[in-house]
DNA sequence: CTCTAAGCGAGACGGTACGTCTTGTCTTGAG
DNA sequence: CTCAAGACAAGACGTACCGTCTCGCTTAGAG
């Protein structure tokens, strides 16, 4: 039994509370004004245990994010038989969440934190859990029939997102309706 | 009897030398490396001569591209006759810019600045004329017969530059295969 | 025909304004709080109005001392036939406008003033007046034969107001007793 | 048990530095010219370890008057039997110190200081070390039965240097006679 | 009566320093 | 060996003034 190793192990508690305290504070205040120093102080943590762990503030959130700890809810596309009308419906879900509590500011420092740090880039689909949401319900359809089999889903998923994203960024005032236009032409049926 | 003002005039040498530095910067070092103090000392300038006159580093940014001083080039989207064509190629064209001299980490930056900052992100669209040159050539392509006409051209637009944003935030790794995928898909043509 | 001297001449109501301005602030605010700035925009000037008469700061507090607008109250020493007890009571209200409205901060600004800027201090003794009534009473003191014919009246007079200033200094918590001590006995009367 | 506080202690080779850079500066520039920015690149020290420690540049000066940092030499009054010659001659000393290497500058810093900073002010004549010199050498002096028994020695010393500030302040250009006229009359043997 | 050079208020300018904040590393002593 | 606490060097923040420099008046002799 050689390999000894004195000493606490990592501290699951001190991980926990360090986590909790960057999601809580990344959502108050956004990624600009999250400050290591101000998670330590929030998680009753010294700065070192941070930095031990994690090499960035990037990394911390892309944790949060693939702990599904930045949005509360993680919606799933239902089924109706309707593929267009389902995706309407789960897009006009995540503008709802959008829109209330200041999900539009949550969305924004989740993007300024992707463009600045690659830990949060490379897990932003993954935490979103969003476009697979979506690429699957397109998936079905086109088992179904209601798109054609061609159907590049990965890149349409990415397409609606990144037409919200791009108006959050923008900051329109209405995403509802184009989102809607937008959802009905490029998934409308096409026939041969 | 109008409002007198009498003293020195806002200096244009002071004004130039600032946005040319913050663009230069800009595209050196980032949006987050880029600090005021930085561009101050580059320009040759005081740094309450930006106080003065932009209220934060986003309103700079945000300057500088409705000035068009951070894409170098301004395509503008060729019309063959062929509305797909001209669109992929010209998606093409900005993939290449992307791909070269690093236009990638420039877009994350643009994309940074835009969601922490609201001057930036009203610009942002203004300022990389983007949407606009696609969204134009769809309507010429409507007025040909080959797009549908209630194709939504600002959201198609939208879509095709999100979904690039999105690839180029969570860092794929292929741009030109999956878009030119995407636009064959939602333009292609449709029957009744 | 030669030397001519057009345009308008020096604004007496700006000087007066600036140095009402100046005496204002230093008496409110002290030495080191005072600004050329500050006082321009209290007296309604341009700061280079003040650049073209007073070549320093120090020279604006010259002249307040030298025009007696520092120190409201003009202090002569009467003379009662008794030197040591007129030189006692003229302290002594020395003392009393130094403890009633700030008065110690007063000095202490001005000997900051004199000691940071050869202008104030050259006119320091004179602004104040204030050596020369001692030595003057002084003076008679020697014609009654009170004091000896030897008496060195301006060092003297130094030594009593230099007393008070390293007091002042110290923080000393009281004058009246110390100095009252110090005068008595370097005034009392020798016997050859 | 009691008050634990873990972490690293305050560390003695940036107190030493800071100190040590304070001391060198005020006396090659003086206290008008010292900033905090400068002392801490001459001590190769951040900013944060200078505020953290002292509250204000007054408080550094102050600590170096206590430390004997100030003044390179501790003049010592001897005891020659004769107190009058003594203490002219320890005059005689400061002066000689002030004329050479711009002792009367750094005086005058010191009053500056002393006037604008509480923290230098209490520490002034402790520092200065300067009138316990004369004040011991005048006890000595009435034990010797020299002085009369009721010479208030603390006033004295105080007024000596008092003179010697209030002549220092006002650029007189010579100290050394006026200095010996006042010693030998306030001193001057009296007989009843 | 016109010309013209100065004085004036206002305030922009290139700078320096302020005192605060945060970064990422290092140190201490408890567990 | 980990942890909390926190000192440290570094350096940017946004503000306050410095002393100089335009601006576009408004004067007041000289011609």
């Amino acid at each position: 039994m050689n390999e000894h190793r004195a000493g606490p192990v990592r501290s699951a508690a001190a991980r926990e509370a360090i986590l909790a305290a960057t999601a809580k504070m990344f959502q108050a205040q956004g990624y600009e004004q999250l400050t290591i120093e101000g998670i330590a102080k929030e998680a009753g943590v010294g700065k070192q245990t941070i930095y031990r762990w994690w090499k960035s503030r990037g990394a911390l959130i892309a944790e949060c994010l693939t702990d599904g700890r930045l949005f509360p809810v993680d919606l799933v596309a239902k089924n109706s038989g309707d593929v267009i009308a389902d995706i309407e419906e789960w897009v006009s879900g995540v503008i709802g969440i959008l829109v209330s509590h200041n999900g539009e500011s949550l969305l924004r420092s989740l993007v300024a934190a992707a463009a600045e740090d690659a830990d949060v880039g490379d897990h932003l689909t993954l935490g979103m859990g969003v476009e697979d949401r979506l690429s699957e319900r397109m998936r079905i359809g086109i088992a179904d029939g209601q798109l054609p089999p061609d159907a590049p889903v990965t890149e349409l998923a990415q397409a609606i997102i990144g037409a919200l994203v791009i108006q959050v960024l923008t900051r329109a005032n209405e995403y509802e309706g184009p989102m809607r236009q937008l959802i009905r032409f490029i998934l409308a049926p096409r026939f041969a």
